[in-house]
RNA sequence: GGUUCUGUGGCCGAGUGGCUAGGCUGAGCUCUGCAAAAGCUCCUACAGCGGUUCGAAUCCGCUCGGAACCUCCA
């Protein structure tokens, strides 16, 4: 039983077979940090993260590579006007770096709350403009690039022509032809430049009103938009590295671009697997800035947004990613949240129930018919858990397994099924599986609110008005259990007569 | 217009040609001082029309609908 994953570049699944054995080299496309994080870009860095956890647990040794696009031509909202005022003091003015500074910040924590694992290496662009400087000089100097007016291009339709010989046309990963793009290639700024409508930027000249700015062989500028994920990946994972990631959105042109790029330069194809995640959309369509219909993760935590009914905890966002596969699209609804909300919630209950669950004495146990049959299907489904995750990733069957096996545990706790249907050994795999994959894969967590003196004053609570049950004074038992719910702690009585809560 | 996808029950979603995931919601029952939780049971499906096949949600064709990309975009 081996990992296949879908490979976008075959468009097949494929074995998956690292390059060097036992390591793996990982690049997936990092935000644009000119702007606040929104519900869209959870999905690419949990997906990955899991990915990444996955590998991980299949004993590879990763080095998972993740930037930050903090190069370019930055606005902060609101902040437009001001930037323009150039005369002002230098303090009033907008600095760039600390627009890139504040959102990757803001990232960072998002990517937090979200429970991920950062990654191995977080280059920035702007921190490696000398590796895409000196990328760029090997293009130009292999014949793939042209210089005007301190502006370098990529000579798409040379490349297309020699590449094409090798089996690697401009256009392998999206699957476009380049007569295609040359009667649909949209009017843009500076098009006269370029010889060819589908030519590229590679370095960029800074007209004086542009704050970002660096020095060149071809003069003050800015580095072009693919060239920074070429240089990067090639200097961290080398010429040819197992996985490169990112949305279905950057399928092209970005990454057609970085494929050329790091062709010219290597000779050989930069990735071997490209994965790709499929958007959120919000009615359908997908969320982005474009089309206005982002909601800030921010946003989504505290439920402060026109289409929010609630908020939503981000074990929920991270939840929710999980129950689809990651090549589907996902919809947001408040609907849908909302029993992610629940299901996580169920699930990760029946996972305490299951860690406490050789504590229970099971005294006259008697193994009635048909019972016999679930230490088998528990097996199954565990056995099955591997299975799924190495049929490219899939996540919401092994989730739908876990379910599976949630009224098996309540029904042990209830006494309904008891203990001993299970083996030693089956339990003891039971336990040490979900863990592996509820926490250490699926990443799901759920914060210890309370810390030792809460639980003490509530276990306290629990006592008095267990004492008040047992003389019937419900009055002072509902009083105390009302009180708690109205404090968003709920206290829940089991079959046993024990009582146990939950924080909200 | 081109490229690539997609259409599953009230909602979100798995689905490798035969064994009709799973979650949420809704209905009923059991348990319970009452709750809550839990357990059990149940109702709504595969856009439409053809074709291939002993057999199709799954393969093929057509029709209709939706999306992403072709511009920065996760």
């Amino acid at each position: 039983m081996s990992l296949k994953v879908y490979n976008s570049l075959s468009r097949k699944k494929e074995d998956f077979k690292s390059i060097t054995e036992g390591h793996v080299g990982m690049y997936v496309c990092g935000p644009t940090v000119s702007g606040e994080s929104h519900l869209g870009h959870a999905r690419p860095y949990v997906t990955f993260d899991v990915i990444h956890r996955y590998l991980k647990h299949l004993n590879y040794k990763v080095r998972y590579v993740r930037n930050i696009t903090d190069a370019g031509h930055f606005e902060e909202e609101g902040r437009e006007a001001e930037d323009k005022i150039a005369k002002k003091a230098l303090l009033e003015r907008l600095e760039p770096m600390e627009l890139v500074q504040k959102y990757t910040n803001l990232f960072h924590w998002a990517m937090n709350e979200f429970n991920t694992i950062p990654p191995s290496i977080e280059p920035t662009a702007t921190g490696h403009i000398v590796e895409q400087i000196v990328m760029i000089e090997k293009i130009i100097k292999e014949g793939y690039a042209y210089e005007a007016n301190g502006s370098v291009y990529f000579d798409v339709e040379k490349y297309n022509t020699d590449f094409s010989k090798i089996g690697m046309p401009y256009g392998i990963l999206s699957g476009r032809n380049l007569e295609d793009q040359l009667d649909t290639t949209r009017e843009l700024d500076n098009q006269e430049e370029k010889r060819n409508k589908a030519d590229f930027a590679l370095w960029k000249n800074a007209p004086p009103e542009h704050i970002m700015r660096w020095p060149s062989p071809w003069g003050e500028g800015f580095p072009g938009w693919h060239i920074e994920c070429s240089a990067m990946s090639n200097k961290y994972l080398g010429e040819q590295f197992d996985i490169h990631g990112g949305g279905m959105d950057l399928q092209f042109p970005h990454h057609e671009c970085e494929i050329a790029q790091s062709a010219v330069c290597n000779h050989k194809t930069m990735a071997k697997y490209w994965i790709h995640n499929n958007m959120i959309t919000i009615n359908g369509r997908k969320m982005g800035k474009s089309y206005n219909n982002v909601i800030k993760l921010s946003e989504m935590f505290t439920g402060e947004h026109p289409l929010l009914e609630q908020a939503y905890h981000p074990m929920t966002i991270r939840f929710f990613i999980l129950q689809s596969h990651y090549r589907s699209t996902l919809d947001f609804g408040n609907e849908a949240l909302k029993g992610s909300e629940k299901a996580m919630k169920r699930l990760w209950e029946a996972y305490q129930v299951l860690l406490k669950l050789d504590e229970i004495e099971d005294t006259q146990a008697v193994v009635l018919e048909g019972e016999e049959d679930i230490d088998a299907k528990v097996n199954t489904l565990l056995a099955e858990f591997d299975e799924f995750m190495n049929d490219d990733f899939n996540t919401a069957k092994v989730l739908a397994n876990m379910f599976e096996l949630v009224p098996i545990i309540n029904g042990i706790q209830d006494k309904h099924i008891p203990l001993n249907v299970l083996k030693v050994e089956t339990l003891i795999l039971l336990k040490q599986k979900l863990k592996v994959y509820i926490e250490d894969i699926f990443g799901l967590k759920q914060e210890q609110l309370g810390g030792n003196k809460l639980d003490s004053v509530l276990q306290l609570l629990i006592t008095i008005r267990k004492e008040a049950k047992s003389k019937k004074d419900f009055v002072t038992s509902d009083k105390i259990r009302n009180e708690l719910t109205n404090l968003g702690v709920l206290l829940k009585d089991d079959k046993s007569g024990e009582t146990t809560y939950t924080i909200q």
